[in-house]
Parts: C-alpha cells; structure tokens; sequence
DNA sequence: TGGTTAATGCAACTTACTTGCATTTAGAAT
DNA sequence: ATTCTAAATGCAAGTAAGTTGCATTAACCA
C-alpha cells in the first residue's frame, strides 16, 4: 500500500529515502502526503533541531505548503510522538526527530548557540530513583538531558 | 540603600518577604520597581513554573503593570540569571525562579500535566563525562532534566 | 535634594498562531 | 482500475503574542 505515493502520477522518483519516510509516517497512522513528507524530510537531515520558523524557511518553495498545515503537521506528528519540543535555550522550542532508542540529548553553546550531540546519560538509574522517592508518580519512561556550557570557541573571548 | 523602597510614599508595608525580593534584585544589578517586585513575588511563590500567561494573570490588577513590562522583565531577569525558561512539554516555555544549588528539576504526568518537583540528579558526573567526549566544547556548567511519565491517579485511567 | 540614566507606559506595529469552511486527496473497498 | 469517505490541505479571516520607538516617570547615586 506505499507503493501509492502521493505524486505518484508525476515524475518524483519515489526514492529509498522517501520510502522510509513513508513508512515513518504510516508506522504512525499517520496518512503520507505530500507537505507530511515534505515537513519530515527536513527534520530527518537537519543536524539541530529546528524552529517553526526554521523548518518552514527549509522547505520547497513550490508548490508551496500554506503555514496553516506546517502548524497542524507538527502537531500531528508531536502527538505520535514522532517529533518533539526540546529547549536549547534559545528563548523558543525546536522542534527535532525522536529517534527509537531516544537517549540522545544536547550540549549547547550559552554564547554561540553551538549545537553538540551527546547519547547516553544514564537516566535509567535516575528514572527508579525519582519513582521511588516520588509521592504522586506511578511511571517514569520518558527523559529530557541538556547541559549547557561554553564551546572551544567562545570559551577564549 | 534598601531602605527607599518603590511606593514608599504609599501605605506599603516594606515586610520582610519584600525586602528579602529587593535584595533578589540588587545582588544582580536590577533596579528594585514595582513591577518586578510584583513579577518576582509571583514566580517565588508560585509551586510550578509559569507561562507569560499565567503569570501576567496572576499579577495584581492595580495599579496595571503594562504587558510590554512584562516581557522586558523576564528577560532582563533572563538575562541575569534570576530567572530561566523550562519545558515541560506543555507546548510552550514556563519561567522559574533559579535557585542557588541548582539541582532542582522535575517531574511531570504527560496526561495531566500535574508538575512534582526532585532535586540532584547527579549530573556532575555526566557533565564531566561529556566535556570528555566533546569535540567542540571546553566547559559546561549548566544543566537542565526532566522527566516525564504518569501520575499515579491517571495511570489507572 | 536634585540629576542622570534606566525602567515603565502607551500606541502602533509585526509576527505567531488559530478557526471555520470549502476543496482536494490518501487509502480502503469494490 | 474506480469509487467512496474520512482526513488533510488551502484559503480567508481573525485573535493573540510579542516587538519597537518614543515620551514620561522614577530609582538611586552624588
């Protein structure tokens, strides 16, 4: 059933990478269309993680996508939790990929804005912890790491 | 110095809470007014972190504190570190007030939102890991964790 | 107690985001 | 393939959020 890709009667080449977007997006319930696969191609080959603004200045001028439908997109996509809001400090939330292990999180720069990745932060422990010490809480499954700090660059100024 | 408090001449009390936020202000180098007095008051007193929003509705309705203010405020207390941005994923940034230690993070029910506060997250050996295995960065001094899962009353929903 | 400079208020503006409704289209059934 | 239906998109209009420039006020230092 992904063989039907929007488009499909133009020449778009239907290519691999398309393909696993496509089955992204269905994997979520989520129907492939043209401005869905648009909006993830971007936010699957960003390096950082991207502003609505950002994302919306990415895509391809024509045919144009209305901003209406970039907003509905993101938040469909957020609701299936294939994206997500993190904050980088930047005064506003970026939007990035989840990807399926998710322990990846973010040093960023306080004074250049530098974005580096990091995996790994050891968060299992710290999750029994919190759920044992917690009053209200029943579950933890989800974490959010960012350290900040100043980078090779700007530490010298 | 403390001491010609804003209204002054008016029948305000100067109680000891006030002084105590006046003095917030001057250690960072902020002039000590009305409307931050009123701005701070609320985020110190407040038990989660607040949007714009909820915290311009929880100023006092008189006199009016102009919501120009309002923004300017947060980000010079931004600025100065009084004050810091967080996500909670509530699809926008609520301030909080920083505290001296720093280790304060918390925990929030992704159905109801409902905010639990824990501290010490042991993140200086993570930090030290990773300005280890940084490519680009020299320092990091900041950090910020959040967990996320369900409370105890909507985890039997 | 002034004087200086920063903070505030106000008006106007830009940008961000939302809503309702008409149109199109993906995906399932035939 | 063709048709059907619900969902997605686009468009127009509107609301809300956040910004800018400038005049006025007030904190706080001498």
């Amino acid at each position: 059933m992904l063989s039907n890709m929007p488009n499909s009667s133009s020449r778009a080449t239907t290519s691999p990478a398309m393909l696993e977007l496509a089955r992204m997006l269905a994997s979520c319930d989520l129907k492939v269309t043209r401005p869905r696969l648009a909006v993830l191609k971007i936010l699957k080959n960003s390096t950082t993680p991207l502003s609505v603004q950002e994302l919306a200045a990415a895509l391809p001028p024509l045919p144009t996508i209305n901003g209406v439908t970039i907003y509905r997109i993101l938040e469909s996509f957020t609701e299936r939790g294939l994206i997500r809001l993190v904050n980088l400090r930047h005064n506003h939330l970026d939007y990035e990929l989840v990807e399926r292990h998710d322990d990846h999180h973010h040093i960023v720069c306080t004074k250049c804005g530098l974005i580096e990745d990091f995996y790994g932060c050891g968060a299992s422990k710290l999750m029994s912890a919190a759920i044992k010490n917690s009053r209200h809480f029943a579950t933890v499954n989800e974490h959010s790491v960012e350290l900040f700090g100043l980078c090779k660059h700007c530490v010298k100024l």
